[in-house]
DNA sequence: GAGTTGTTGAGAACCGTTGTCAAATCGCGT
DNA sequence: ACGCGATTTGACAACGGTTCTCAACAACTC
């Protein structure tokens, strides 16, 4: 019910998948096409975009939104969890807190809602930010 | 510390205000705007912007984002909570968590995160909109 | 190689949002 | 009521992130 088209390992997107691997924090497309271009394979801009959307489609990266809604993305692993993230610098730790999860489900039932989803993001500055 | 400018009462920003609250769920400025024209109160476009934003920095109303990241705003209750959020029919509920808001201050804190917000939204199908 | 189909990328278009700035309005002292 | 400096408004331009367009291109199949 996911797989449609075969999907080409073309030299963009694998060049995409391996910029976002050699990161660890949220970056945007813009400046995963921007690292492309310093690192001498240049990409597309449109080209980004589409491969970014496509693997977070995917579930292979995830998507979040900075506080002016801009979408940046980052390799995760695959389980499910939430982020606290750096304001300043970007820097990024997986959380996981089955106490929330579990608390959402049943907040959404209580309520007679179904098919529930969340997002949850913890901001703030990091050590290494906050000694600037 | 936060007082600054008096901030006036004109005719534009009441009706801003009072269309905040004769909804009961988010709505993007550009809605705000056109039912404010609708509704025979016109009121331009870039004031709806401003003064939404600033009843966001006043804490007077909440702000989030949606899916796309686009701005939507709701008149909420004083105290801090979270939202839980119909994708079909925009209903919104209200909801606290104590145990949340611990847990994400602890979090933070075990990783020498400092200044810390967090966002929490829960979406899923109401009642009604799963009947149909 | 030829044909088919998915993919790319430069640029234009799109859309929410913010900036500009002259005109309108407000609050206040007189 | 009147004057006047300070604030606010709004039409419009500008901005920035994202998506669309579409002709050139690259990947798979036979
Ligand atoms: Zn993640
Ligand atoms: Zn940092
Ligand atoms: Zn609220
Ligand atoms: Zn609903």
């Amino acid at each position: 019910m996911t797989e449609q088209t075969p999907l080409r390992p073309t030299r963009q997107r694998l060049a995409v998948a391996e910029a976002l691997a050699s990161v660890d924090d949220f970056r945007s497309a813009q400046e995963i096409h921007d690292l492309l271009g310093r690192r001498g394979e240049p990409v597309g801009l449109a080209t980004v975009y589409r491969t970014l959307q496509r693997l977070a489609d995917a579930g292979e990266v995830d998507l979040l939104r900075t506080e002016d809604g801009e979408a940046v993305y980052r390799r995760c692993s695959g389980t499910h969890h939430h982020h606290l993230v750096c304001r300043t610098c970007g820097a990024t730790v997986e959380v996981e807190g089955p106490a929330v999860e579990r608390w959402t489900r049943s907040i959404a039932g209580e309520h007679g809602f179904t098919d529930v989803s969340h997002t949850l993001e913890i901001f703030g500055t990091c050590r290494t930010c906050s000694d600037a």
